[in-house]
DNA sequence: CACACTACTTGACAATGCAAGGTAGTGGTG
DNA sequence: CACCACTACCTTGCATTGTCAAGTAGTGTG
């Protein structure tokens, strides 16, 4: 997969994800990586990011499979946020594809 | 515009817009700019890794307005790799899209 | 000749993803 | 109990790619 195409789209996911219900982490690593591949050393760093701009909060709860799980939990200022997110991401998303399919149009004329 | 969105799609954009006609640097600054934001400080640098990697060549001509124009023109690696890409982006924001559209149907069931 | 415009180039910087490795808790096996 | 596997979290160093700002050069105009 396109490493590039990924950047910023992540935290769209990620938001996603968590704006349905709370998750810890590692439970996003597999769920974000049923849509696109992403690994440990990208989902940390980038909740550490949106905790540490109030988009999410956290929260420990105990587990018997090993360790403490650490929940996200979105928040009111990540909701306005995601909703940014998912406009700006149509619009962009939209407007690449109607230039590639005008420059792949003309191929035929 | 989200900067992050850009990463590897301006790629994609340059090599769609030099796929058609060959152009120089300073017209595709203006040219690709009319799809999304973009400098020539990202442009060049682009072009200058397109050419290294050979999927552009390139050639220069006079110009009565100006310092001669460098000419890019795309290569048959250049049109193979254009459409990897375009297919890679014509699934990745599907999938994405897609997501969206699945949580924000959710809401309102 | 100073200036504006066209055109190309570069260097320091920022954002974000990846690979690899480290720390810990829990439970099972020899 | 020693060891291992699995769950779970975190961090460091690196690569890629975009931005900003500045610089170099050619051409024509007042």
């Amino acid at each position: 997969m396109n490493t590039q195409f990924k950047k910023g789209v992540l935290e769209l996911i990620v938001l996603l994800v968590i704006s349905k219900e709370d998750k810890y982490g590692y439970q996003l690593v597999s769920e974000v990586g049923r849509i696109v591949d992403v690994n440990e050393g990208t989902i940390y760093p980038l909740l550490k990011r949106l905790t540490n701009e109030k988009y999410c909060e956290t929260y420990l709860e105990q587990s018997a499979e090993g360790p403490a799980r650490k929940y996200y939990k979105i928040t009111v200022a990540g909701r306005v946020y995601l909703d940014i997110l998912k406009r700006e991401w149509l619009e962009f998303s939209q407007t690449v594809n109607n230039f590639i399919k005008e420059t792949s149009k003309d191929d035929k004329e």
